[in-house]
DNA sequence: TAAAATCAAGCTGTATACAGGCTATGCCAT
DNA sequence: ATGGCATAGCCTGTATACAGCTTGATTTTA
């Protein structure tokens, strides 16, 4: 969760060991996702051993877990560092991404449940709540997080989901920083449409349409970047 | 095998930390991949420090990246084993495998140089080689993963090759496994002629052709695979 | 005898001290 | 003044001792 007030709190007393490295990590995770470290941001272990009240060995766990799904950078005798993104690579994983959410209704999809049905319900009023609070693109943030988590959960196809995650994480920043440039209003009616498309598809049962939204919101996405890339 | 005896040779003065951590890693990896070590094999992170001269904490960071890749399981208080694909599990991967190949000839392919084209006719050519050396699994398996290599450079795509190598790695054991099953002629004859439509496909710079006969190869795989578990 | 409790041995997880690498600052020589 | 160099301070990398967990054998008890 995101809300970092929130996740000390969640602390549990008895909590397992793999616990709270999924603990540190997604918080970690988020913090880097939703700007709170900026791309360049130098992590120190010693500085996040301290703040979690641990030492330093869960917290270099952390850091190489991050590593390895593409967040930070890890250096000898320089430190840890938020990686950028360069927009080739970007535009690279949007492509693929695509092809990802296609597949996502071919390959062994599961049966919709009512709870599917809930959670997309859920997310759909979250998002229509935000209509008139102007700015509140971090709310509109975890609200893609938890959608892309339920999309996930639409294929048996386990592998895929692991990527699907993967590549989504991976450039979940990019797409927050360009937010703002999209302006409140065409952001949060562009994700709202999204949601209210693939709320649809998910009623009739239709994981293929699921994935096909999903798709074309991505090459949206695409567009608008490269229209915006274009104009200066 | 990646003879231990080879890699103790291999090993230069000067070797930095993250040189030592990709010999190290790729050690471990190739023995679980041509079963030296076989499923349910439980590693000591104490005995292969010992093995390697090192402490146990840069062993523990390559465990923790072959659990990410899905090729160990830890288990706190018990051991790091090597893990079991189930056979649900395998043909998902390898669904998703053939949709990845035919990605790569669409998404940002490379031009073909010369060096390529040396790189798969040295594969052609110890694969001929093998035609009367009747069981030379370990061979054949070696092959398969330079080609695999060779197939990732095809595209410029580079979070397209990382998820293609994750997904062969994660089940090319499996394949091993079945290899002797399909008989040595049989296999080799199979090898054989993947290389060689893919090396055409090369020689006339058509990435797409190449993507498509790996594809199909893939495809013929789980056929076979199907058959085989029919018969019994 | 059988079931339950205990203990021992092995493992991974954690904390911590120390070694090694990088960088910036400041001093010194030119 | 400036270029080169030494050095201090930070960082990550490594080694190691210890804590905690799991499992299976052993002993105790009903």
């Amino acid at each position: 969760m995101v809300k970092i007030a929130e996740t000390a709190i969640a602390v549990s007393e008895d909590e397992t060991g793999a616990e709270r490295f999924d603990r540190i990590y997604c918080e970690l995770r988020d913090r880097i996702c939703l700007l709170t470290y900026p791309p360049g941001t130098v992590l120190s272990e010693g500085a996040l051993a301290k703040e979690f009240g641990i030492s330093r060995t869960p917290i270099r766990r952390v850091f190489h877990r991050l590593e390895f799904m593409g967040l930070v950078t890890i250096k000898n005798g320089v430190g840890t560092m938020v990686t950028d993104i360069d927009l080739k690579t970007f535009k690279q994983i949007y492509d693929l991404r695509k092809r990802l959410a296609e597949m996502m209704g071919e390959l062994s999809p599961v049966e919709i449940t009512p709870d599917h049905i809930a959670t997309i319900d859920a997310l759909v009023n979250r998002t229509r709540n935000l209509a008139d609070k102007t700015g509140s693109f971090d709310e509109l943030a975890l609200i893609a997080n938890d959608l892309q988590q339920l999309l996930s959960n639409l294929t048996g196809n386990a592998p895929l989901c692991e990527i699907t995650e993967l590549m989504y994480y991976r450039v979940a920043r990019i797409w927050y920083t360009f937010l703002p440039q999209f302006g409140w209003d065409k952001a949060h009616a562009g994700q709202l449409n999204e949601l209210e498309e693939i709320r649809a598809a998910m009623v009739d049962n239709d994981i293929r349409s699921v994935g096909h939204y999903r798709s074309i919101d991505l090459q949206r996405m695409l567009t608008l970047l490269g229209r915006l890339l274009a104009e200066p």
